[in-house]
DNA sequence: GCAACATGGGGTTGC
DNA sequence: CCCATGTTGC
């Protein structure tokens, strides 16, 4: 191990560093070595003695928990990080529930099911049932039954809650408790835990089984956990169970990136850490490594737009950098093509790689535009999101095959296959299959495997008893052949892969190409060697449940070549990318219509803004689009809200630089920008600034709104004062603004952000105190 | 049972 | 516009 591991940090990470035993709070601002501290930590850790058997890490994201093992790995040396247990909370429980979920009654080899299984498996239900899945439609009863599981409401719970059942009421959707009811047992019945599962039945053991809840408190004597601000409440009871006797919890997190509820998350707990537990070291990492003072800047005003943060004050050494461009394009086509035209001109300009460059937008089906622009510049990129790899459908059909294989109570699978490929065996039988099992209290299969004794019809019966044998046959060879043996004689069997190998078609060719590398991951899983004295679980349970916790980013393989990202905000957390375009800033877009409803729904979006902001380290444009088409017509949206909340300074409005632009607009109206740029935006921005010189809006070819008049000569001597004696009333003196008054202070006490009003320099501007040079006058 | 067509509906984010 | 599902005709 290094031994001067100490000496790379800062005084806070060192604290939190060095912090051993206790419970200890991180408040972690955007790119202030979160993840260093958090594995130096582990290394610390470890040095003083601690066990790695006994350490749990949970972090959200798979390739969080890869980084987080390969950087203690590094920082130790050598692989005495093998034993950590450092996972997704999903994956870690999945792993833990293997082993223990046979209390419960389900196999240790049970499936998972992803969200498109557990809506299959809702719409079933709803159908059974007679309702209109039209009115009850699976996803959002899925949403309903989710939000409950993720607060630990079973479906016994949910029918007798008052406030629940009224919701339910007053959503004209009273069954959905039923459903839930249906639901939870079929997804046992099938051997399934959903998603929410993985926590749920684990939180249900822990309470349930006291003896299963010793063995972890002991093996997990120090829990750390990332990302704290997005954990749900059955996430945080878990944790609070496990962490009962040793109370060596570490949380990291951020409010202001708080970005989760939809799945449950609340903010709450980590708001509510301190009150947890006696003693909570908080520790904060304000110093941000990565951006610029304009970028960061930037995102401290934006985020102080939000109400009950915790007190904290991200500042950075780094320098002030480029201002941050603001540009609107007539329709998302030209945003499109702004952004593919900026990367060339970006490129050529600062010797940028295509790596260096990520599109941010707000939902995945932004992307078609950027796509398009970049093949026509020939631009490499890559997609990140959308459907994981093991959601196509040729894919789920073979894995299908596998799943049964490990678990025939999976119905869901089952009546994947069973006809597929064509068998004979028709809508009719499977029906007919489906009440005998109902009628029997037995699974599918089993009536499957009776065929014979169920009077099936000579052509059915024989097609059955062929599916019957070929499914037992793979679980013969389970036993005593690896899974990726198993699997090849999968594709063999069923002639799936002969039969996609002559689909001659382009999609036929991907999906022969997607099967090929399904197996080529069986394979790549079955033969990775075990590193000495670990025992990893290569089975092909162990395969299967990985898979269905794997995103679309987890398919990390070309982690390096050189092409520009495109991803969701969402997806963006965590990351850091020197040039970043964040796209769709539009009212009904970002915002999403969805979230405007309430407060809580807008500070959360605008967190999601912030997280989009702190991503970039040097250069980072906001684009917005006059009309784009939505569902095939077009529709226009005004600016997104969050624009007006930027502070002027750093903000450079009128960006219109080098070719790029003219080449963006160039295309079909001749005046696209004066039109686009200056009208709308521009005006609500002069409004917002009633001493503002008037600019018209009438149509001159080519307006430099630029939002910084600077005409102000500073008086000879100008010093800064000291910003705390700052008050309204006062009248100060602003280095480009000139003279103005303050008319209002905001913002916690070591963030305030004042409202003045520069008479000549564009009117009321909101200046944070901290970085602002002001000289008092009186 | 399947391919070709018609219809309707979608309002985010993801383990 | 794009997808998923339902309907029709072989």
């Amino acid at each position: 191990m290094k031994a001067n591991y100490l000496d790379e940090l800062n005084e806070q990470q060192r604290e939190a560093v060095t912090h051993i035993n206790g419970p200890l709070m991180i408040v972690a601002g955007a790119g202030s070595g979160k993840t260093k501290v958090l594995t130096t930590r582990i290394a610390h850790l470890m040095r003083n003695g601690v066990d790695a058997f006994n350490i749990l890490s949970l972090t959200f994201t798979n390739k969080a928990a890869r980084e987080m093992k390969e950087r203690v790995e590094k920082i130790l040396g050598g692989s005495e990080a093998r034993n950590l247990y450092i996972g997704t909370f999903h994956s870690v429980f999945a792993r833990l529930l293997r082993a223990e979920a046979s209390r419960l009654g389900y196999p240790s080899d049970f499936t998972i099911y992803d969200t498109d299984d557990a809506k299959s498996v809702l719409k079933t239900i709803i159908n059974e049932l007679n309702l209109d899945d039209k009115h009850y439609k699976p996803n959002f009863v899925y949403n309903r039954i989710s939000a409950a599981k993720n607060s630990l409401m079973g479906p016994e719970e949910y029918q007798l809650d008052h406030l629940v059942q009224q919701e339910d009421m007053r959503a004209n959707r009273p069954m959905i408790g039923k459903i839930y009811d249906m639901y939870a047992k079929r997804c046992f019945k099938n051997g399934a835990m959903d998603f929410d599962d993985l926590l749920f039945k684990m939180y249900v053991i822990l309470k349930a089984f006291p003896e299963v809840l010793h063995k972890y408190q002991h093996k997990f004597k120090y829990i750390m956990i990332d990302e704290y601000q997005d954990t749900n409440p059955a996430q945080y009871e878990i944790i609070k169970l496990l962490g009962a006797v040793n109370e060596n919890i570490c949380v990291v997190g951020d409010d202001a990136q708080s970005i989760y509820s939809f799945r449950g998350a609340t903010i709450e707990n980590i708001l509510q850490f301190e009150k947890d537990y006696d003693d909570v070291k908080v520790v904060k990492l304000e110093q941000n490594y990565r951006s610029t003072k304009s970028i960061l800047n930037v995102a401290n005003e934006v985020i102080a737009h939000n109400k009950g943060q915790i007190e904290k004050n991200l500042w950075t050494d780094n320098t002030e950098g480029d201002t941050i461009k603001l540009v609107r394009t007539m329709t998302d086509n030209e945003e499109g093509k702004f952004v593919a035209d900026t990367i060339a001109e970006q490129k050529l300009r600062n010797h940028y790689d295509n790596r260096d460059f990520v599109i941010l937008y707000r939902t995945n089906a932004q992307s078609r535009s950027f796509e398009e622009s970049l093949r026509r510049k020939a631009i490499p990129y890559r997609i990140y999101g959308g459907l994981s790899f093991y959601q196509r459908k040729e894919i789920k059909d073979f894995v299908a095959y596998l799943r049964v294989t490990m678990n025939t109570r999976d119905e869901e699978s089952l009546k994947r296959i069973i006809n597929y490929p064509v068998r004979g065996i028709g809508k009719t039988t499977i029906e007919k299959t489906v009440v005998l099992s109902n009628e029997h209290n037995i699974t599918m299969w089993e009536v499957l495997e009776r065929a014979k004794e169920f009077g099936f019809k000579s052509g059915t019966l024989e097609a059955i008893e062929g599916f019957v044998t070929m499914i037992s046959s793979f679980q013969a060879m389970l036993g005593k052949q690896n899974a990726y043996d198993v699997a090849v004689m999968v594709g063999k069997s069923t002639n799936i892969v002969k039969e996609l190998f002559n689909d001659k078609t382009t999609e036929g060719l991907a999906r022969y190409e997607n099967v090929q590398e399904l197996l080529n991951s069986i394979k790549e899983f079955t033969e990775t060697p075990d590193e000495e004295g670990e025992l990893l679980d290569k089975s092909m349970g162990s395969y299967l449940q990985q898979i269905t916790l794997l995103t679309d980013a987890d398919q990390g393989n070309n982690e390096d070549s050189d092409v520009v990202k495109l991803m969701t905000i969402h997806a963006a957390k965590g990351l850091e990318f020197p040039v970043v375009f964040t796209v769709g800033l539009e009212e009904t877009l970002f915002p999403s219509g969805m979230s405007i409803n309430t407060r809580e729904e807008l500070e959360e979006e605008r967190r999601l803004f912030y997280v989009a902001i702190t991503r970039a380290k040097a250069r980072l444009w906001l684009t917005h689009a006059n009309s784009r088409y939505r569902f095939g017509n077009l529709v226009q949206n005004e600016p997104s809200r969050f624009l007006e909340e930027m502070p002027d300074k750093f903000i450079d409005r009128s960006y219109a630089g080098g070719g790029s632009v003219r080449n963006a607009f160039g295309s079909g109206s001749t005046n696209g920008w004066s039109n686009s740029n200056a009208n709308n935006m521009f005006d609500r921005m002069q409004k917002k600034s009633p001493a503002a010189p008037a600019q018209s809006s009438s149509p001159k070819p080519m307006p430099k709104p630029s939002s910084v008049p600077v005409n102000h000569v500073p008086t000879a001597g100008f010093a800064p004062d000291d910003p705390a004696g700052m008050q309204p009333g006062m009248e100060v003196e602003h280095q480009k603004f000139g003279f103005g008054n303050i008319t209002a202070i905001e913002g916690a006490p070591n963030n305030r952000i004042a409202t003045i009003v520069f008479p000549k320099g564009g009117g009321e501007k909101k200046i944070m105190l901290n970085y602002a040079k002001l000289r008092i006058v009186k």
